[in-house]
DNA sequence: GTCTATATAATGATAGAC
DNA sequence: GTCTATCATTATATAGAC
């Protein structure tokens, strides 16, 4: 499935926000509305007559990527926590970046908006750590995952570390389409799957003086005001 | 110290090139040759009759940070390896990462470039990991880092998680100085110390069954062409 | 709802005076 | 070298016909 949805069936509103979705995805957010209607087959005005202004149709294109983005890790992450999975790398985040790949163009689309900044990415990005959190958790309770010092801070530096080298990997690896997210997503997992598993499984110093030291600092100082620079 | 060069002593040329580097870096690769010019207390005239086109101005800030990191990272990794290592996570990226922060505008430059993809980013990228792939080797022959079955691939893995997890931090706490690479380093190793030196340390899993599975895969296939998907 | 035509602003780039 | 003035293009957004 390489769309959102079939381009049929769809109010000419909701064609135009998928088409200003594939559009920003394949030229990045600063397409203008010409190239969205061009691609959506209607005039530069009609887009304008139905979202006001280009703000506020990537406002809806915004809203519409979180929608989609949020039920389907709802559905896969079930009501409670995964049951299929097998002891891959950080389970809510693998298993959130395989359904938005599923769904085409949502993979990029997301990459970009976190990139970004803005409120849209940190809403996509707490409920994603508040996700693999969870996940985490009862990983731990579970006895795959070994526990943290600080488990909310493990969970946005997994979030940050997985969007952060699908990004890097995007950027290095541009994709023959970048709707297609299936394809992105393997070709990802290819590159990365070796090192990031033993990474995970052993991390990378062989000793524990590097930790010793900075939890002697985190206990002493919880607040991380007092930071190593 | 938070810019390139005193301003004073330069070539115009110069002066507004640097300039452009802290428009570009403040407002992104999206601003226009008038705000270089503004910037730089020149006309828009000028700035092309320079650079002859937005374009090369683009090409040749670029080039100038480019060789400002090439030249600190040399100058910090030292002839073979960095001797005042003291088991931080990723020697050569986070010695990089350091020398980029101290001259100002660099550091969020090189992400903005990054992101971008493009040739001057896998110019970057490409010796940052030719960099670390070697600060890995000597420092798994002096045993304080764990030897891994593909170097080059970790490498390529640490990169990408130390940029991608800086990228993701800068769009989530976007600095109140994007040219003040210094206090952003400091407020980065802040939010993730203690998380990356406990995954650096033990990873995460409990077990090595996910990287027996993934191991089993790579052997049989090294080329990585018959990968989990 | 959808279009064409147009107003208005901003952009990169040029020409020529000094 | 540097400026002012201007051109050509493109952008968003509006107005009004159908």
């Amino acid at each position: 499935m390489s769309s959102i949805q079939p381009a049929s069936d769809l109010t000419t509103r909701a064609r135009i926000r998928d088409a200003a979705i594939e559009v920003f995805v394949r030229e990045g957010f600063s397409a203008s509305v010409r190239a969205v209607a061009a691609h959506a087959v209607v005039s530069p005005g009609l887009v304008i007559h139905h979202f006001a202004s280009r703000a506020g149709l990537r406002a809806e294109c915004d809203a519409r990527v979180l929608e989609l983005s949020r039920s389907r890790t709802d559905h896969v992450l079930g009501t409670d926590q995964n049951p299929s999975s097998t002891g891959d790398v950080g389970d809510a985040v693998t298993e959130t970046l395989r359904s938005l790949a599923e769904s085409g163009p949502l993979l990029v689309y997301i990459t970009r908006l976190v990139t970004e900044g803005g409120e849209s990415a940190r809403t996509f990005v707490d409920h994603l750590v508040r996700d693999v959190e969870t996940s985490m958790m009862s990983a731990v309770a579970a006895g795959t995952v070994r526990p943290s010092v600080d488990e909310p801070a493990r969970a946005r530096y997994l979030v940050a570390m997985s969007l952060g080298v699908l990004i890097i990997d995007l950027a290095m690896n541009p994709p023959p389409d970048p709707t297609d997210g299936a394809a992105i997503l393997h070709e990802y997992v290819n590159r990365t799957m070796v090192p990031a598993t033993e990474y995970a499984t052993h991390g990378l110093l062989t000793g524990t003086s590097a930790l010793d030291a900075v939890l002697a600092v985190h206990q002493g100082d919880p607040s991380g005001e007092n930071g190593v620079d």
